[in-house]
DNA sequence: CTCTTAATTGCAACTTAGTCGCAAAAATTT
DNA sequence: AAATTTTTGCGACTAAGTTGCAATTAAGAG
């Protein structure tokens, strides 16, 4: 199976908050807060925030921090803008490929901020 | 002078905490933390972040999160991009004017994250 | 399969940005 | 100048995230 052999590739301990963690996070469509995955499995946040970590530094996760203070976590797939709403704090993937180019800065990441499809009907 | 102005028109209190603040955000080229602002002056962070809230309500000030948990305020001037460089942390304003729409969503501000001219050498 | 070793987990204590209640101080109104 | 209202500053508090440490678990060697 695909978690498996992703832990294989990148030497690090297949354990069961790893499994249950990147399980969570290959079936979401959206970047995930501790407070998200929490509320679908118990875990401690010392242990999150510790495989989390260990997942960015093998490039497995990418993350951001958002309007509330709350940072998300997603795996690190194609370079993709996010939208974080001002009303809802809901964050978004934006499927659309950005592209925007600035001299002498590498640009890794675009968020966008301001109301959502939902909260601004 | 324009502080005066600006606080009457929004029919605030002019104090001393307000001016001086107001002052900094004035004379920055940069969006500032209570830390950036405390390190030019004396002030309690209570003070600090009821005013600037004040001023968010009226319209004075905005702010965005950045990549260090902590929130950056500056002067509400024309809608502008904001760069995050993820190595030393550091948050500029882009003068470029930027382009781009989502239908169904209101854009108010665009952060880019990546590496700043400075840390890319 | 079992032993050994090294990494991981879970808990509690801690850190840090930001918030809140309240009494003292400063502004504005009368 | 007195009365009323707003703001200030302090300390206590909150919530996200980090760290130290003892107990547990994974994985390789025999």
């Amino acid at each position: 199976m695909k978690i498996e052999k992703l832990i294989e590739e990148k030497n690090l301990k297949l354990t069961s908050a790893r499994r249950e963690l990147l399980e969570i996070f290959f079936h979401s469509a959206k970047p995930l807060s501790f407070e998200d995955v929490r509320s679908r499995i118990k875990m401690d946040k010392a242990t999150f925030y510790r495989n989390v970590s260990k997942f960015e530094e093998q490039a497995i996760l990418g993350s951001f921090e958002s309007n509330d203070k709350k940072r998300y976590y997603e795996l690190n797939t194609l370079p993709h803008a996010h939208f974080v709403c001002k009303i809802c704090n809901g964050v978004e993937c934006i499927k659309e490929p950005f592209s925007m180019s600035l001299d002498g800065y590498v640009i890794e990441d675009i968020i966008l901020k301001g109301v959502c499809k939902q909260c601004n009907k």
